[in-house]
DNA sequence: TTTGATTTTGAGCGACTGTTCAAGTTAAAA
DNA sequence: TTTTAACTTGAACAGTCGCTCAAAATCAAA
């Protein structure tokens, strides 16, 4: 046949993923991704035809993974409601320095994307009621498991958890506040469970 | 003396405020800008010194706008609470189409401006909590008038506030989700009088 | 070893960016 | 009416943008 790819795919996404929810779509250069991932602008337009194409790849990478990180605190906890607990500390408190941005990647798309029409806005709503469906599955689980009443049905609880969620993460989006971060979160879900 | 200026400060400042906050500022470029508030690059440049300046006295006025706001909410209304609760209403849900974005422009700046050290970014932190110490003040009144417990401190109530404020606002950032609006934000205010 | 399809390279394109400044216009002061 | 300092204009600059494509490099199959 002929020559093989060099680099790994998901790694190059992974990569532009984190420069991409550091900087954000506009502010991040397409020479600043080549740096990033270390390859020279054909192998890139040839592997995801454009900078939108790279971004929505990596949109949709981060979805993924944060999916699966809940995955991971769910099935080292008691309840769900243990795991989403150990989640949001880890996400709000922890990443602080490691994490390109407090502020969730999927919030600062559908903020950045103003034009209504633009299909990377509409992939930012997509993939937020992708997430927003996911919770309510969680949520179901945890009515039936007893750890919430059925007071608010599942979906309402899912809208719940993302208002508070995006909320701290965007308070928490600046220097000096950290040490309120535990105080919040267990207020959060001290509310939740008394709804 | 010599030649006056032709131009209105305050309203050109208003209507590149407007286009800050619906396209954020690496989108917006400076020909958008001169379009929009019919000055030539010339007479911006003399009077605002660069796109940055231009910036930074947008993102002050509206948070100035956002502060009378409360208040004309706040001279028609019986209590603190209530003036708030209309205030919140009117953001989230009145000017659901005729404002630039349903995010507010502090948060979008903030979450833009990702190098910590950048002007911008300290610019936007600073006047979060100037606003922040705004509404402590207005929950220090309403402590004082027994519309909330003495449970929390003004500054708790007052970071409680935003939180909600800002994940609603978040959450609202997207289409068919307007009839959702008003049990939200009934649930956030009582949620707060409930703590 | 040769072949040939596939991938990588990087110079460079045209468009656009933020910004400047010499020339033109304006109107209060002389 | 003339002067003159202040303001406006818009062509144009140097730099950066997203992106292209001919040429070089690569490696499985023949």
């Amino acid at each position: 046949m002929a020559n093989k790819v060099k680099f790994e795919r998901e790694n190059v996404i992974r990569v532009a993923s984190q420069l991409f929810w550091q900087k954000g779509f506009h502010a991040t250069s397409t020479r600043d991704l080549q740096e990033a991932v270390n390859m020279r602008p054909g192998s890139i337009y040839a592997a995801f035809g454009s900078k939108e194409g790279l971004y929505s790849e990596s949109l949709k990478d981060y979805t993924i993974r944060m999916k699966s990180q809940i995955e991971g605190f769910l099935s080292s906890a008691d309840t769900i409601l243990g795991g989403l607990h150990a989640f949001v500390e880890n996400v709000v408190i922890s990443t602080k320095d490691c994490s390109p941005s407090a502020i969730c990647m999927l919030v600062k798309a559908n903020s950045e994307f103003a034009e209504k029409d633009s299909s990377l806005y509409e992939l930012s709503v997509d993939l937020a009621a992708q997430f927003e469906a996911y919770l309510t599955q969680l949520f179901e689980q945890a009515i039936n498991n007893d750890e919430l009443s059925n007071t608010l049905t599942p979906l309402e609880y899912a809208r719940f958890f993302q208002v508070q969620f995006t909320g701290l993460r965007g308070y928490f989006n600046r220097p000096n506040v950290a040490q309120l971060a535990q105080p919040m979160i267990n207020q959060m879900f001290m509310l939740m469970k008394s709804l």
